[in-house]
DNA sequence: ATGGTAGACCTTCTA
């Protein structure tokens, strides 16, 4: 089973593109972030016409994050437990069904720039929060993948530029310390688990040709509960989506689970 | 020191 993770910059204005990937990798399920829309307005018929379930926990204009998966979604979870108060549409869990039920979370981590605001006292609590759910869903000691945009530059081989991020709430120690402390619940990350790990982006700016200079961060994660980790045969970065016409300055992400 | 791009939407915010 392939399990995918894509911040597609706005689930309408990218759908063209969404499309020609979806049919192109054929994956079996897909975590999307940034979608920028409410559920009613998610494209919801194109992607069931090409045999998908879809999931969808929406905001207008920002965030709003999506599940598409072959087989049924069961026990579907919209928003992160732990603060009541939050908006936020920025996780949402399912169980995808089969043989081997492997729950997933679609997960859009806050930015949390500039760093001297509230925006990253916020990114901090809810990574705290992450961490917290993450306790909890370890606990059942089955396969379970935590995917999405978590907007972390884990190390600084990660970064094409690692200097010009030391001042970015992507690569402030504080976040990379949350980070590092979600793996050390015992999650695995996908990408540096498979033979080789070759140092490779999944975001690139828009901006002062950051994709033609090769400029990227590797910020998309994919982290495995044990039972999952177990079955992880290879997780590949679909590299070359940035190259096509009005493309997301995020690529996907493949993880492939042998259940 | 600044500007460079993209999307949603109404004018500025987020990234």
């Amino acid at each position: 089973m392939r399990i995918a993770t894509w911040n597609i910059n706005s689930i309408n204005a990218r759908l063209e593109t969404a499309l020609r990937w979806f049919e192109e990798a054929a994956p079996d399920v897909v975590c999307l972030q940034e979608i920028k829309c409410i559920d009613e307005k998610f494209p919801a018929e194109a992607f069931e016409r090409l045999g998908y379930n879809v999931a969808v926990h929406g905001q207008k204009t920002y965030n709003g994050v999506a599940i598409l998966s072959k087989s049924p979604l069961e026990d579907v979870m919209r928003g992160l437990p732990g603060d009541e108060s939050d908006e936020q549409a920025r996780y949402l869990e399912a169980v995808v069904s089969g043989p081997v039920p492997v729950r997933v979370a679609s997960i859009y981590l806050p930015n949390g720039n500039p760093v001297s605001t509230e925006k990253f006292t916020y990114k901090l609590a809810w990574m705290e929060r992450l961490k917290a759910r993450a306790i909890e869903l370890l606990a059942y000691e089955e396969p379970l993948a935590l995917v999405g945009d978590y907007n972390v530059i884990p190390e600084p081989r990660d970064a094409a530029n690692p200097q010009a991020w030391t001042s970015d709430a992507l690569f402030q120690p504080a976040s990379r310390e949350a980070f590092r402390a979600l793996k050390w619940l015992g999650l695995t990350e996908a990408y540096m688990a498979v033979d080789g790990a070759p140092e490779a982006y999944t975001f690139w700016d828009y901006q002062a040709g950051a994709w033609q200079r090769n400029n990227g961060i590797r910020i998309d994660h994919a982290l495995l509960s044990p039972q999952a980790a177990d079955r992880l045969k290879g997780c590949v970065i679909d590299r070359h989506v940035r190259g096509w016409d009005k493309p997301s300055d995020h690529v996907p992400l493949i993880i492939e689970l042998d259940l």
